[in-house]
DNA sequence: TTGCCATATCAACATATCTAGATATATTGA
DNA sequence: TCAATATATCTAGATATGTTGATATGGCAA
């Protein structure tokens, strides 16, 4: 780690429930949100969504993907960091070469916090009739 | 559908593989990583996942989404907007009263791309001592 | 050393997105 | 028909993000 900052990590947290500073639920559903928002984030992007696809057949050095994706150095390398700081991918320096790899932890956010918004089978049917007004 | 445009389906659409104008496999992997990173974006801010996991109760009008999350008028309705065109939710206008439910296309659309990118399991070790230079 | 190469970072600009307030539209009830 | 209400849309400004070209950094080889 070191000097790197604002890297998602995904390990566990577990607060006190009692304790003088543990934050209330509320607060804690909200800074889940803002995590899962930043996720998304970096999945939101197709040319992000290219680099992952290309990973998925395991490690590459910059350069090969370089050649693989029609992108400029520069913006090839912005694109990585935004999905190394998401904490979807991890790099590895090898002499003057950077190798990036998926981080399955990160993915594995990414899908548990969309399973985690799927519906009740009982909560897709439209409700009608429900009074509103008051 | 009438006069409603851009709102996202996820119907499954088959092309014939050696048609005149079948795309290649790039082309559609580029129009898919594209609706991805819509689907995406409409899931990385943190008050629409807010609302997204009020619905997940059940329908709701807006009136109640409104007392329950704290959102002006006009934000909660765009952001609701957002979510629609992304076929995340669907609306019915009951009254004067719009409700809102969760669509499970979307969500299920979403998850299965993330599905999509999971590694192989040989794919998220280094691999060191691979030569890169030419 | 020195110079080269791979990659990261910076600076400037273009574009997209979010936000708030004002206004418009649709529906109901008087 | 009119007024009231719920929600959507518009407008303008603020902020965030993406893109490009230039420059910096870190490692290697001569």
């Amino acid at each position: 780690m070191a000097n790197i900052l604002a890297v998602r990590e995904y390990t566990a947290t577990t607060y006190r429930v009692d304790g003088p500073d543990s934050p209330n639920a509320a607060e804690l559903r909200a800074a889940g949100f803002e995590r899962q928002a930043a996720l998304f984030h970096a999945l939101s992007d197709p040319r992000r969504l290219t680099i992952l696809s290309h990973l998925q057949a395991g490690e590459q050095c910059v350069c090969h993907l370089q050649e693989a994706i029609d992108l400029g150095q520069s913006l090839l390398s912005f694109h990585l960091k935004t999905l190394r700081e998401a904490g979807l991918v991890v790099s590895r320096r090898e002499g003057r070469w950077m190798h990036y790899r998926l981080a399955p932890a990160g993915l594995t956010a990414a899908h548990d916090a969309i399973a985690a918004l799927r519906p009740a089978a009982s909560a897709i049917a439209p409700r009608t009739h429900v009074v509103c007004g008051d």
